[in-house]
DNA sequence: TGCATATATCAGTATATGTTCATATTATGA
DNA sequence: TCATAATATGAACATATACTGATATATGCA
């Protein structure tokens, strides 16, 4: 469906992007992307890095997994974790550098 | 202070950032500054445009205003907003756009 | 098997958020 | 000064959100 900035938006276009810079406007989302930029990292890996509880990184990385933001991989036990969407991360990165000044 | 990693971010930028993203994380707030693609519109007129209540816009105003996306002017007792961000303004509509396919 | 490791999920709690009604403020013009 | 129109603000409410400890699930290996 096609959205010509002049109309309303359609409900479902407005969750879309709602929820995708709902996910942006979170620290702890932002820092475990930010962490992201890097390299992969495990959820334990993310834990430690950022100093959070196992459980809070877990369900942030469901909620960033749901929207398609981050992807992950197996390897025994332990699932490695890295972004997935470019243009968000772009978005990410511009806003950061944008802040820093 | 515990940041012992030069790329952690530090606070305030986490601040402004998740500020910057939640603004554009509700609905709400994004269907106002849809609006304000086109033209300055007064409290009303987005009210009459969007179907909300005077007070819900003059607090997500108020909230935008803080944030410095969007103006305002006056013209007697009448207020017109427009936006005052433009890199913002490019993520919605680089956002809206991606969610449109 | 049985056990250890890594991760996911559940349920409870505290806080944050968005909307609303009622009321206050501000500017204008008679 | 008063009345009116436009907007802002305050308080209450319901809902959403994030974090936590406890527990469940899944994988690998002896």
């Amino acid at each position: 469906m096609e959205n010509d900035n002049y109309n309303d938006l359609d409900e479902e276009t407005l969750f879309v992007v709602s929820q995708t810079f709902k996910a942006l406007g979170d620290p702890t989302r932002i820092r475990i992307l930010h962490l992201l930029f890097q390299k992969e990292y495990s959820v334990n890996g993310i834990a430690e890095a950022l100093h959070l509880r196992q459980s809070t990184v877990s369900h942030q990385l469901r909620f960033l997994k749901n929207l398609r933001l981050v992807k992950y991989r197996r390897e025994g036990t332990t699932l490695y974790y890295a972004h997935d969407d470019e243009h968000v991360m772009n978005m990410l990165k511009q806003t950061i550098d944008h802040a820093c000044h």
